[in-house]
This record gives structure tokens, sequence and C-alpha cells, in this order.
DNA sequence: CGATCAGTTCAATATTTTTTGAACAGAGAG
DNA sequence: CTCTCTGTTCAAAAAATATTGAACTGATCG
């Protein structure tokens, strides 16, 4: 009789560390964040790769990842290097190997940083020139819109200032 | 010399109150939330629907709607769909004509609360079922492992609790 | 009633985004 | 120097998402 390799993944004991396939807390934990990427807008793959080394003891190098979570090298570097640009992953060079091991960054406030500084500030600040420009066309409007389209301008910039002071407070929130 | 009928849209002047095509004003004003919509994760057809009633003077109807932005009716259909159901898009119910005219709704307050509620909430309330699924895995995992997992989880849970707290906050702030 | 209009739905299509995998670059090891 | 081992890049393929348009419902008008 021979092994059934396609269902090795779940069937493999929990208790035995694996080359490749994930034990069920290890699946749990990736289904978690792979729900929490998609929330806010990352690819499913980079929301594997940080639940798995969220929840794993040590610190894994690129191929192990590709192998656990049965994605390509390719997708592991991409995924990898945007979690380390964001902060989110460290890589801890350990000595005994030639390849590099990444651990996950735990701490909420470090991770809510990154991932603001990284994917909201960028669109707050280049709200500030469609801004200018939405305030010049505004006063050109004709006289009988004018005083509306003015109004809403304003209101936009308000909306604009609320957001850009959101920012601060909700890394002070989350920070300690 | 012919008329260069591709470009008619930004050449139209800015005073006139157009059927198709939007003015400077207009374009700008939709542009602005497209960008705004694509950071939320939203399609871009529903930050066009809504920046063009976030500028507009005069409520519009469906068919307004498709044909100044040239989409497909169904498109719009179903994009006022969700900003009405988000609360985002009001129908001001205008007794003079058969169809339906919308407005925006351009509260702060309103906005962020349809969002969050609709977007944001559920994924809150799931997450909560996950949490105890990973706890009785991580109860179970091999000894050496235990101490490991079980204080990851903990910490997750620490993170929902905090989300969930962060919501009312963020509502109030963006309140008044 | 039949005709037209406003709006919805949904299967097909188009578009965008993500993933793959093969080619490549650099860093030791032998 | 050459070979192998890690990791990156990027064009092509696959998957996910949004948009279209035609068929349909229901309302109102004549």
């Amino acid at each position: 009789m021979a092994l059934d390799t396609t269902e090795i993944t779940t069937r493999r004991p929990a208790s035995v560390p694996t080359l490749a396939g994930l034990n069920a807390l290890e699946a749990e934990a990736v289904d978690l964040f792979v729900g929490l990427a998609q929330v806010v807008g990352l690819p499913k793959s980079i929301g594997q790769i940080y639940g798995l080394l969220y929840i794993s003891t040590a610190a894994l190098s690129l191929d192990d990842i590709a192998g656990r979570l049965d994605i390509s090298k390719g997708s592991a570097s991409q995924g990898l290097k945007f979690l380390r640009s964001t902060g989110a992953v460290r890589s801890c060079d350990d000595h005994e190997s030639r390849c590099d091991h990444y651990e996950a960054e735990t701490g909420l406030r470090a991770l809510a940083t990154g991932f603001l500084k990284e994917q909201i500030e960028p669109h707050i600040k280049s709200g500030e020139g469609r801004l200018v420009r939405l305030k010049r066309l505004a006063a050109a409007a004709p006289a009988s819109e004018r005083a509306h389209v003015v109004q809403r301008v304003k209101q936009l910039e308000t909306w604009h200032s609320r957001a850009a002071g959101l920012l601060p407070l909700l890394i002070r929130f989350l920070g300690k």
C-alpha cells in the first residue's frame, strides 16, 4: 500500500516539526493572518508568511517558508521583502547557517506604525496637492455653483487634516 | 475642420452643465475619491460615483451618473446600492420626476460609521471564533512549544480587544 | 391593456493583481 | 576558478475582481 502524499499536509501529527506542510495550529494561525491581510488589502501570501512566522517557535529561512506554505520562492522572497520594509519581520542573522532566518516582529505599535507609514501616509501626503488643485478649480467655478463647491472643498480640507491628525493618535493608542 | 470628439470631455467649458462628460472641477473631485476608494479597497466605480455626487450641486439620477461618468447602468446601480447600504448616499425622492435622485451624505461621522460597521466590524466579530479555536489548539501543542504558542495567542487576544475598542473611539474622533 | 421608462440582476468579459518559475547575481566552499 | 547554495527579478500565467450589457421586473403613463 502506497502513501497518500496528497493529504500528508493535514494528516501529519501536530507534534512532529515538519519540513513541508503545516500542523493544525499553524494552519489556523496562517488562516487568521490571511484574513487580516485581506482586510487591509494585502496579498494572501503576505498574510501566510507573517502568520507562519508569528506562530513559529524558531526563526525560519526563506526555503522553509516557501516549503511549509507551498508557495514559490519568488512569492516568499517578495513577501518577505515587503514585510521587512514595513518592519513586520526581522532577519535574525543566525551564524550557524549560511542562509538568513526570519522572525516576526510582534509589537503592535511597530506593526501599526510600519503599516500606517508605508500604506496610509503617502496617500495623505499626495492628498495635499490634490486639494490645492481642487481649491483653485472651485474658486473658478461659475457663480451659480461657486458657493456650493467652495464649501465642499473646505470640508475636504477638514477631512484631510482630521485624517492627518488621526495617524499619530492611532499609533499612540496601539502603542503601549 | 471637424470637431475632435475624443477630447470633448476635457475641452467643454466649466460653466456649462453637461449631459455627458465632466468639467475640470468634477474630474478632479472624482479623481480624488477614486484614489480614496482604492486606499480603502473599494472599486474605482464607487469612488467615481461618490466623488461626482459629492461635488455636484444638484442631486443626480442613475442615468445622469452613468452618462456623466461613462460607466454602465449596471455599474452605477451596483455602486449606488453599496453606497446607500453604507449610508454614504441618500436618495432624495424628488416628486417632480419619475426617477430617483441621489445625493452624497457629507457628514464624516456618518460616512466613517457606515464604512467601519460594514467593512471592519464583521471581521473583528469573526475573529472571535478564530481566537477560540486557536486557543484550544495552542493548549494542545507539544510541551516544547506550548509556552511560546500560548503566549502568542494571548497576544492576539490583546490585539483583538484593542481593535474592538478602537472602533468606537475612531467614530468619536471623527464625529464632531 | 400595451408601451415606455427606471432600475436590478447576473453571466460573460475585461481588467487588475498576484503568483509562478526560470534566468540571473553574488557569496562562500572546495 | 568553478560549483553550489541563497536569494532576487521579472516576464508570463493564473487567479481574483470589477465592469459590461442584455434579459428581466415592476411601475407609471396614455
